[in-house]
DNA sequence: TTATTTACGGATAACTATTATCCTTAACGA
DNA sequence: TCGTTAAGGATAATAGTTATCCGTAAATAA
């Protein structure tokens, strides 16, 4: 599952699975997969592109969008989808595991629980599906925004 | 929980919410609740309002979407929100539950296991967030799906 | 019953995150 | 260095949902 790794070991991880499907890693790619890699706290595709103004003031968000895409289709990033906000993305842990998500400021944690093994199978006997993924958030209000209340 | 309720006493307890909190109960949102009780199968607005076409011709999509967010911020309909695809919406467990969602053709079914106390109280003890809902979604194929590759 | 007020329904415009399109430019191999 | 092809940038298009506006129906009071 790859897990625990540095930011950049994870970054190396990424750019060596770009060339490995015969994808370039250019400069922009880069600058996504940098700022993925190093990124915890989840950012949007439009929080990935305000970061990279800087250094790239030319960058658009569609080649932010193109290269989630091409991250998402190796299996290298995983999206958070949400039909009222915009989507965000885990480049550090791209296979499903559970988040903890502040439905006041939006922000969003990893728990370390992380056994779904069991909790998967039962489900597959119980339905018959082919079960290959799941999504596990939990809503609340982060201690933050519990005390600015 | 009032789980287990038939089909006509929850739309019985639908009505009774409604009319408690000073809402009409129009023979449109009387058609609008009645689909959502005696559905299972987690229909979206427009599955709804494809089945009421037939009795009320004139029915609008607005009068679909504008019931939901009256009975969501009743909550008195769960809303599973998806980005890339349409919502869909369960009238009869209005709480939180697991849902076990084929890829394929899209089908929606409730797993009996629905005990989250446990591992939701050990996710605000590790996060300190407080936690007021979840979503637990399982991702694969059914069974037909399954059959038809 | 009638008048009055207010909420509701219907049609449609607006919104917004994301994707597609199109053309130019940059990357890589020979 | 040249030629091929993928990638970037700008922007149009998409689609589910929400907002707006006005006419109408429902509830209440006289």
């Amino acid at each position: 599952m790859n897990e625990n790794v540095s930011p950049d070991e994870r970054l190396r991880q990424m750019i060596a699975r770009l060339k490995e499907s015969d994808n370039r890693v250019t400069p922009q790619r880069y600058a996504v997969l940098k700022v993925l890699a190093h990124s915890f706290e989840h950012p949007s595709a439009e929080d990935i592109h305000a970061q990279l103004l800087d250094n790239f003031p030319t960058m658009s968000l569609a080649t932010v969008y193109k290269t989630l895409a091409l991250l998402k289709q190796q299996g290298e990033v995983l999206e958070l989808e949400f039909s009222d906000l915009c989507n965000r993305y885990d480049g550090n842990k791209p296979y499903p595991h559970p988040h903890v998500i502040c439905t006041g400021c939006g922000a969003i944690v990893d728990p370390s629980f992380q056994d779904f093994a069991e909790i998967s199978q039962k489900m597959m006997d119980e339905t018959g599906f082919k079960i290959v993924a799941h999504r596990f958030d939990f809503y609340g209000l982060c201690p933050d925004c519990q005390n600015s209340e």
